[in-house]
RNA sequence: CGGGGCGUGGCGCAGCCUGGUAGCGCGCUUGUUUUGGGUACAAGAGGCCCCCGGUUCGAGUCCGGGCGCCCCGACCA
């Protein structure tokens, strides 16, 4: 992409608005735009670092067997009745009424719906496990909602969900995706740790929340330091080996990890003092096992084995992925902007062409951005093509934080020299255009 | 939902107390200049001053009522 082709609107001073690194930098690097209090557009640049968390989040669930569906943002009330939560939910949840006068919701989970599509649609034992997924939009009506998109009140979320004949399948289920998430966090270029949680309004009684470590993160957290070294969800373990599961699940669980709600002093006591880590976290993403709740509330039936009803067992697992976006750059910025891990990176490289209008410059900056975008990257790299100061250049490239700058200036230029710098660690290099490829390739 | 604050060009703000032609910085446009970390100079464009009502000869400013947004707390993926 070309900049002078592109609405990506940065800005110079913070927006009074925004109060955490986060907020202020998403909407300084033209990401995301207010529309209400805790609605978002996104703009190009959010949009793709949106999508790029999305793909790896779908790559990670398809990979570990879950299916893809795409249910309604857009919800019946009735179904709601079913399970006794539309009254139970209170005021988080947006109420609306069509033409007609029904009443309908805005979808903030989708227990309901699914339990109401496997209901419909399976009827033998035969039939289980199951497991589905969607990336959709959700709205709660949060009191107040803050912080950007991490506590938006409209967000998109993966949700996904399992059914299973009985509780061993459930459970086996719920490791599967432990492991399915320890592998989408890594990808996504953070340490997230899972930690035991409440169950909340969901119900049931095996829980895992998620945290990705951040000084500004909503909950203070308690963790053995042992969860720095591992590899969180090696590809040592296989899902086609049931052992591999228990054992990644008890090396999750096997060491100390728990929010402020869940905080156990005691337990906590038996870590090793100098393994003890406390700080605070930002929710990721939650996993659940709550059982028959929703298979017995809407009679949600299989034909077992011997020919009895069985209901059957169910879990929950949500992965905020609006969220992520702004939770990465809480984890991964500095002073001069956005870092991002290049997994998620909207663009892979930009390219800094320092004198626009120079017959070299503009040259050597057309071939690289050829090579980049039409051949070796597909659409990755950012050509800043406007007729600016390099200063100017040099502040957008970091404030956007693309993992590599291609730095093109009349001095190297004339000698096929351009310099690459590492977002990460600031790290420059003088190169050949070649060799210079061959890293941002690498 | 309790407490506090703010709505004035795209962004950040002053002006309001004490009513009298709407200002500053950044950004934007044009020209010159500069040319490796947000250059300098000059000339411009751009504002229903959140909305409605009231007071007044006259309201951004005073009064009443709405709406929106932010912060602290409680709550929350």
């Amino acid at each position: 992409m070309r900049l002078t082709r592109s609405l990506i609107p940065t800005l110079k001073e913070n927006p009074a608005e925004a109060q955490i690194v986060s907020h202020r930098l998403m909407l300084r690097a033209g990401m995301i735009r207010q529309q209400s209090a805790g609605i978002y557009a996104w703009l190009p640049l959010g949009q793709r670092v949106l999508s790029r968390i999305a793909a790896i989040v779908r790559d990670e669930q398809n990979r570990a067997g879950v299916q893809e569906i795409l249910m309604p943002t857009i919800q019946s009330a009735d179904l709601w009745r079913e399970s006794g939560r539309y009254d139970a939910y209170g005021p988080e949840m947006l109420r609306i009424r069509d033409r007609h006068d029904r009443e309908m919701l805005y979808g903030p989970t989708n227990e309901e719906m699914v339990t109401a599509l496997m209901r419909d649609n399976v009827q033998s034992y035969r039939d289980l496990p199951q497991m589905l997924y969607h990336v959709q939009w959700k709205f709660r009506d949060e009191v107040r909602p803050r912080f950007g998109v991490l506590r938006g009140r409209e967000f998109l979320m993966k949700d996904g969900y399992s059914f299973d004949q009985d509780q061993a399948g459930a459970v086996a289920s719920y490791r599967r995706m432990m492991l399915a998430y320890m592998r989408t966090f890594r990808r996504l270029g953070v340490r997230a740790i899972p930690m035991r949680a409440d169950t909340g309004p969901i119900g049931g009684d095996l829980s895992h929340e998620f945290h990705i470590l951040a000084p500004t993160g909503e909950s203070g957290v308690f963790y053995d330091s042992a969860f720095e070294a591992i590899d969180l969800g090696s590809d040592s373990y296989s899902y086609e080996r049931p052992e591999d599961l228990d054992a990644f699940f008890a090396q999750m669980t096997g060491l100390y990890a728990a929010t402020d709600e869940k905080h156990d002093p005691a337990a906590w006591g038996q870590v090793a003092e100098a393994d003890r880590r406390e700080g605070r976290g930002i929710e990721v993403g939650q996993i659940f096992y709550f059982g028959t709740k929703y298979s017995e509330t809407m009679g949600f039936t299989v034909v077992g084995p011997d020919g009895a009803k069985i209901h059957p067992e169910m879990g929950s697992y949500g992965i905020g992925v609006s969220r992520l976006a702004g939770a990465i750059i809480e984890a991964s910025h500095d002073q001069a902007g956005i870092i991002w891990p290049d997994n998620v990176a909207p663009f892979r490289a930009a390219i800094l062409n320092l004198r626009q209008g120079d017959a070299v410059t503009d040259g050597l900056c057309e071939q690289i951005y050829a090579r980049l975008s039409e051949q070796d990257l597909g659409d990755q790299a950012l050509y800043d093509d406007r007729p600016a100061r390099a200063g100017e250049k040099f502040a957008d490239a970091d404030l956007l934080g693309h993992p590599w700058q291609i730095i093109v200036g009349p001095r190297g230029a004339a000698n096929n020299q351009v310099e690459l710098k590492r977002r990460e660690t600031g790290e420059r290099s003088e190169l050949s255009l070649e060799d210079a490829l061959v890293r941002v390739l690498s």
